[in-house]
RNA sequence: GCCCGCAUAGUCUAGUGGCCUAGGACGUCACCCUUUCAAGGUGAAGAUCGCGGGUUCGAAUCCCGCUGCGGGUACCA
């Protein structure tokens, strides 16, 4: 798929920091991000924002781009693709970064700090206490000459880069979701804008990249509203266009802090795992934070692009409902997927708990067909794909196991003499026929119940019992027909050799 | 501590001065359907619209204060 920019000119950037997999927040946020821009026909920037070299995840620069793949949120410039403005790896545009800021310095804007990190956490520590304004950093190496700084950066003596931020008066920060939000500048730090190691922290790769990039809009994470001043500071020390900035809601634990590993289950390759479908999730995804009306919460993807805008988003953050996506899951496998979408989804999971063999499973195929019946069957009570094995395990061993609760179950209301007496009977029934002919087995097992005068629950669930070792199955007679004729009889005369057995 | 943000049922939300006796969805409960479990259908419980003041004939909706919750406060992103 291309996307061409339809002259709207909208170009946004997902930036995610490859420190792991991809977390469902910032799926979220990158969601929102991707259904603005296409809504708005503009164009997409994946980079890839690895700059902290301690916290780097190798396997992440991987999985992140392919776990967006899974959730169908492209992007029109950045790794794989290439585009007219890369690199698209944060870490080799640092000779950018490092010019950029020997530009500030040269002008002014910024300075060399060679403080240490034990006096900066004494500072620190000091300022909270007595609340000195800013309450961090105390801009001690603000007021070294400039020579003097640039001979003991020469001569090697460890240092960083920060910006001056204004001493006085407010930084406004004008937000598409949430109006304008001001700060006192009596309360903003001198910023560290290329650390000792030489790489640039996040905020100021942000920026230049963010301009060298010509992003116009940025849509990002509730968490970054405190760092905004500090980049207004530095576009306008630039002397740059500041581009539109949005901060979405953060997800939440049942806890009401901001979603994590401890959690559980956040990460989108995890989800997946659990055989939540991507349309399930973006759908739920796309929901949290915003709406459409009071009424509609099932989205095609395409019906979200056209749809989605800020307008319609909310600024409070929410708590993540995995019950709700495993609903809405659920509504997904159970009406909006096809028998052979949902076949293709369920294959997998089929074949990882060992029931299929997945080489010999191809469309058109007995097994594959097979396969296909029992999701027919089973497809409405199916919340999560993981489930099928479980659920589904009875049409794809060759015998199942038998309990007293199960075969001898206690809630029918039948003796065990009773059962040694009407199972075999029942077996005779369906033997008199083909278990194809769900209307004419479902006659000859009537008979049974008339014959011994039970109720047809009673007789119901002794066969199904036997079929599948269990009490809980789709409506009995079309079980029997999709696990066919010869299994039928040899699972109701096992059981019967089972019930005479503890007789 | 300081700075910033947010605030409608357990949860996600609709609502932008009168249509609100606050609508929808998840979850919960009941009933119907029924051979079990689901699905589906019907219905119920659940919100003094965080609290207190204003403004107004009239406020969930506007203003102020408070409280609560969250986020930030790093040479992480």
């Amino acid at each position: 798929m291309v996307h061409t920019d339809k002259g709207t000119g909208v170009r946004t950037r997902f930036a995610p920091s490859p420190t792991g997999d991809l977390h469902v927040g910032t799926a979220h946020t990158g969601l929102f991000n991707w259904l603005f821009t296409r809504h708005h026909g503009g164009t997409v920037v994946l980079r890839i924002e690895d700059t902290d070299r301690k916290r780097l995840v190798p396997r992440s620069l991987g999985g992140i781009p392919e776990a967006l793949g899974w959730l169908g949120i492209d992007w029109d410039e950045g790794p794989g693709v290439g585009g007219p403005y890369g690199p698209y790896f944060q870490s080799e545009r640092q000779e950018l970064h490092q010019r950029y800021a020997e530009q500030l310095v040269a002008q002014g804007d910024a300075y060399y700090c060679f403080c240490t990190p034990e006096r900066l956490a004494e500072v620190r520590q000091e300022r909270q206490a007595k609340n000195i304004l800013p309450t961090g950093y105390d801009r001690h190496c603000r007021n070294i000459p400039p020579d003097e700084a640039r001979r003991r950066v020469a001569a090697g003596e460890p240092h960083v880069v920060r910006l001056k931020m204004p001493l006085e008066g407010q930084i406004t920060v004008t937000d598409l979701i949430r109006g304008e939000i001001t700060f006192d500048a009596r309360t903003l730090e001198d910023a560290v804008l290329i650390k000792s190691d030489g790489y640039s922290l996040y905020h100021f790769a942000n920026v230049i990249d963010d301009h060298e990039m010509a992003i116009t809009h940025i849509l990002r994470g509730e968490d970054w509203i405190p760092s905004a001043p500090l980049h207004v500071v530095l576009y306008r020390a630039f002397g740059w266009a500041m581009p539109k900035l949005a901060h979405t809601m953060l997800l939440l634990g049942p806890d009401r802090k901001k979603l994590s590993k401890r959690h559980g289950a956040t990460s989108i390759q995890e989800f997946r795992d659990q055989g939540i479908l991507s349309e399930a999730l973006v759908n739920y995804l796309a929901i949290i934070g915003w709406s459409w009306d009071d009424k509609q919460e099932i989205f095609s993807r395409e019906e979200l692009i056209e749809k989605f805008d800020l307008d319609r988003v909310k600024a409070s953050s929410a708590i993540f409902d995995h019950q709700k996506l495993e609903w809405m899951n659920g509504y997904y496998i159970n009406h909006l997927l096809t028998l052979d979408e949902l076949t293709a989804r369920a294959l997998p999971f089929l074949a990882r708990a060992g029931l299929v063999d997945i080489a010999t499973v191809t469309p058109g195929t007995p097994a594959y067909e097979h396969i296909k019946d029992v999701l027919a069957l089973e497809k409405d009570r199916i919340k999560l794909l993981s489930d099928i094995p479980e659920m589904t395990a009875y049409f794809f061993t060759p015998t199942v196991e038998y309990t007293p609760e199960v075969l001898l179950n206690k809630k029918q209301k039948l003796t065990p003499e009773q059962v040694r007496e009407v199972l075999p009977a029942a077996r005779d029934a369906i033997a008199a026929g083909d278990v194809a002919d769900e209307a004419g087995t479902e006659a000859r097992l009537d008979e049974v119940v008339a014959r011994f005068g039970l109720k047809r629950g009673q007789v119901f669930m002794l066969v199904r019992a036997a079929v599948s070792g269990r009490t809980a199955t789709p409506g009995l007679f079309e079980t029997l027909r999709v696990l066919g004729q010869p299994t039928c009889l040899a699972r109701l005369d096992a059981a019967v050799a089972w019930v005479e057995g503890r007789g």
